[in-house]
RNA sequence: GUGGCCAUCGUUCAAUGGUUAGGACCGCGGUUUGUGGAGCCGCAGAUGAGGGUUCAAUUCCCUCUGGCCACCCCA
């Protein structure tokens, strides 16, 4: 052991748990394409300054969790490591002028991001997101759009029994008038309440809403509802949403009690939830509309409406329902040999096979043959190329475990190809 | 960030206040010398780090590091 361990809450991802995320990365991706969304890439840096004010300069992400980078030079700007991408996003297109592109501007990323939490099963300190932000339309079909393509991209991975939950956050009209209400309504209880809930009562009574302690869930129950105390804008806007997502076909579950925990969100809030998971694994992504924070960053008033789905929690779900993708397999043809001087042809074997399609690797070694076909077929290989001492090649396939006179290379190698062909693909 | 549980070869298990910390799997090699996943034989490989108690610590205590659980929060 060299005395060096990864540091909390970062971690190596091995196969076959890379193959998993690739493979939930790229139907990420693909998914959107589809879908008119246009790729971008971010820094995984920005001025710490841009997430302060993004997110909240008291909220968790914000005070604890944040990575800030340590300052280089008096004139340089205090950095920060990313810890959600909808800041970037929107930094980004202000920065480009996107506002003069055809509105919405789609966009989507697949980011790595850092938060300084408290490691747990699902939670780590530098994770995945799959991002998808639609920036520069106020109306509700653009939040029936979004919703659902994160929907359908859970499905197919095979995540096919994901529930949307899905609730109105309101906006700057209505929201005061809400928070007052609900203040009222568990003021009743503040004496009983715990220290953490009473302190939320004072700074974010939303909060109490989402509380795991006794009282406060009781009396959660009774709550009165946002969806009640909407404005009419928002009230619409909400009732358009969900008769749009019927339509669609996305079923969606009333989620009164269900809040942000970012504070530039309006209106429309939901989470893709996995029914029967408990706490931090059943969280598989969030979004919501945010029609205050372009203007907030310094922009013309502009809305927009997104999700952001955990990587790392969708792999965890397909590992659980053994729903892992098959890992890449091993070459299919080795090329192997016994001289030190055969090694470079070895090699040049290989790379001729892979060019022509077929996955192929050359044993560099100089043990025996019989070692190099052991190793060949642990590694499930479908042939094996023997580089003969004069120089010709013999053809042996391990199902068969016939194998030819030596031959030519060109006829060998071509043989081999078509081989590994045909039995590849059963 | 708070509280709790945990930590032995790459993996999975075992053992002990006292000679060389044991097995299985994996890897590498051998099996009479260039042809197959078996069998047999062999090799390599660990007490996370640092302190303390003790004649003696992997074992008991403390700190750190890391994992997990709950909270907090979120993906």
């Amino acid at each position: 052991m060299s005395g060096f361990q990864s540091p909390r809450g970062l971690r190596d991802i091995r196969e076959p748990d890379a193959s998993a995320f690739a493979w939930a990365e790229e139907h990420a991706w693909s998914a959107a394409l589809a879908a008119g969304y246009a790729r971008i890439q971010l820094p995984v840096a920005e001025d710490s300054a841009l997430f302060e004010r993004a997110i909240g300069g008291t909220s968790d992400v914000v005070t604890k969790e944040l990575y800030r980078l340590a300052v280089r030079s008096e004139e340089s700007t205090p950095l920060a490591l990313r810890p959600e991408v909808t800041a970037g996003v929107v930094r980004a297109y202000l920065q480009h002028g996107m506002r003069s592109e055809p509105q919405p501007v789609r966009l989507v990323t697949v980011a790595e991001l850092f938060r300084h939490d408290r490691p747990q099963k699902g939670r780590y300190r530098q994770f995945t997101q799959f991002d998808i932000e639609a920036i520069g339309d106020a109306g509700s079909g653009i939040d029936i759009e979004v919703i659902e393509l994160g929907t359908a991209y859970l499905r197919s991975v095979g995540l096919r029994d994901i529930e949307v939950h899905l609730n109105s956050v309101g906006c700057p009209t209505c929201r005061p008038g809400y928070l007052v209400v609900l203040a009222k309504h568990f003021a009743a209880v503040a004496d009983r309440l715990s220290p953490v809930d009473q302190a939320r009562l004072e700074e974010n009574p939303l909060r109490l809403l989402d509380s795991k302690d006794e009282v406060a869930v009781a009396h959660a129950k009774g709550a009165p509802r946002f969806v009640e105390h909407l404005c009419a804008d928002c009230a619409e806007h909400d009732r358009a949403v969900r008769e749009g997502l019927s339509i669609a076909g996305v079923t969606v579950v009333d989620a009164p009690h269900l809040v942000r925990g970012l504070d530039y969100y309006t209106k429309t809030a939901w989470e893709y939830l996995l029914p029967g998971e408990q706490g931090q694994q059943g969280a598989l992504g969030g979004g919501g509309r945010y029609d205050g924070l372009v203007e907030l960053l310094g922009g013309p008033a502009t809305p927009g409406v997104g999700f952001a789905i955990g990587i790392d929690r969708v792999v965890l779900a397909l590992q659980e329902r053994g729903l892992t993708p098959a890992p890449q397999r091993p070459p299919a043809v080795v090329v192997c040999g016994i001289e030190p001087g055969s090694v470079g042809m070895r090699i040049a074997i290989a790379s001729e096979l892979r060019a022509s399609g077929v996955s192929a690797r050359a044993d560099v070694s100089t043990r025996k043959i019989g070692k190099q076909l052991e190793s060949a077929v642990r590694d499930t290989a479908i042939a094996v190329i023997i580089v003969e001492p004069d120089g010709s090649l013999s053809l042996r396939d391990l199902a068969a475990g016939s194998q030819a006179e030596p031959g030519a290379r060109a006829m060998v190698v071509s043989a081999a190809a078509q081989l590994a062909r045909t039995q590849g693909g059963q």
